[in-house]
RNA sequence: GCCUCUGUAGCUCAGUUGGUAGAGCAGAGGACUGAAAAUCCUCGUGUCGUUGGUUCGAUUCCGACCGGAGGCA
């Protein structure tokens, strides 16, 4: 019988982080944090962490693991993911994967399954320049040659995963098509239950994330922002959101009120994307936490996560998300 | 009180020598396999302040009224 893993998404600022405190206690699990941003030391506030004593009372894995100027990426977080499920699992405890990363997610509980090769970055630099002499169509021409099935499914201007594509081949003498097909070989050893969390109407969701906001101001978002100013972020790190906008406040650049509202908005958008992500999995079941009051939320799922605990059939579906225009093909 | 400017999309504004309109931003939808809080694609949103006149036809011209900004008394 597989191992079994609960697995909480959805926007940010919905309430994944209590809601899973909740489950791990009724549960007696352990958070995983699927979160690009959560890894980085130092990047707390900004990123909402899972404030110390709520960590003291339930174990949480893969915050802080890594220095803000160092680079975190889909395949450090495959591995450490695993390691950090398989060593709850051996506890006898159930691992809870939460967050909002969706690429994360996804390529967790599809066992997405990356090879040896790395990155290369003084190749990537190279594509970079030029593409920034010769314009990105040059560099999407090259990929045709090489790999006409992704180079098919890319926008002329999608210059970061162009470049990925190219590097690919660059480094392993492989197509991405190829390495795509190999690295979803294996279904996954575990089987998940997901949970999703929204609001039904997205205008308090922004009402909510605005707030949000508001609060980590007050909680003292821009004294970490300043801890940090001379210290280097990564370039992954520098990407979180409130930071960059946040710098450029301290250094005059912008006003503080500017500085506020883009955070918001930027926040606000990142939310959308994450919705347009987790939409696409039919497996999640989702709640509204605008039309269901926070306990109805807790023990809905505690209802259903009880009978999938319990379940002996546990085949999940996979590949639904990656493989969906495969799918429509077969049939 | 008088004079000038102004009122067009959620916001900032363009425009129509009279044939009911378009940019940017905001917003919505989508994509996504080693940067993913990143990156990329697509798409609208309208009583053109109100009301009367001229006209086959007015958002456009004219008048009145109402709001906003500035100036003069």
């Amino acid at each position: 019988m597989k191992n079994k893993i609960i697995v909480i998404v959805g926007p940010t600022a919905v309430g994944k982080t209590a809601l899973s405190l909740s489950l791990a206690e009724t549960f007696g699990g352990e958070i995983i944090s699927a979160d690009s941003m959560q890894v980085y030391k130092g990047l707390d506030i900004g990123t909402a962490k899972a404030t110390v004593s709520e960590r003291k009372r339930i174990p949480h894995h893969l915050i802080d693991i890594v220095d803000a100027s160092q680079e975190y990426n889909l395949a450090d977080f495959l591995c450490d993911c695993k390691k950090a499920a398989d060593s709850i699992l051996a506890k006898g405890k159930v691992p809870i994967l939460v967050g909002g990363t969706g690429l994360y997610v996804t390529s967790f509980t599809e066992n997405i399954r990356l090879h040896e090769e790395k990155t290369d970055k003084e190749y990537r630099e190279f594509l970079l320049s030029v593409a920034a002499r010769e314009g990105s169509s040059v560099l999407k021409k090259q990929l045709e040659e090489v790999d006409p099935q992704t180079a098919g499914r890319l926008h002329d201007n999608d210059l970061k995963r162009i470049i990925r594509a190219l590097e690919i081949y660059h480094i392993t003498g492989k197509t991405q098509t190829e390495m795509n097909e190999m690295s979803r070989k294996e279904k996954s050893p575990y089987c998940f239950y997901k949970a999703g969390l929204n609001f039904s109407d997205r205008n308090l969701l922004y009402e909510r994330i605005n707030l949000r906001v508001d609060q980590m101001m007050q909680n003292g978002f821009l004294e970490e922002v300043k801890e940090l100013q001379d210290s280097t972020l990564s370039s992954t790190a520098y990407q979180a959101i409130g930071y960059r906008q946040l710098f450029l406040f301290l250094q005059g650049k912008i006003s503080y009120n500017d500085a506020l509202e883009k955070i918001k908005m930027e926040s606000r958008r990142y939310a959308k994307r994450q919705l347009t992500w987790f939409r696409r999995d039919p497996e999640i079941h989702w709640r509204y936490v605008d039309l269901l009051s926070a306990e109805e939320t807790r023990s809905y799922f505690i209802s259903e996560i009880e009978t999938f605990l319990n379940r002996r059939e546990t085949e999940t579906e996979t590949g639904l998300i990656f493989n969906r225009n495969k799918k429509f093909e077969k049939s």
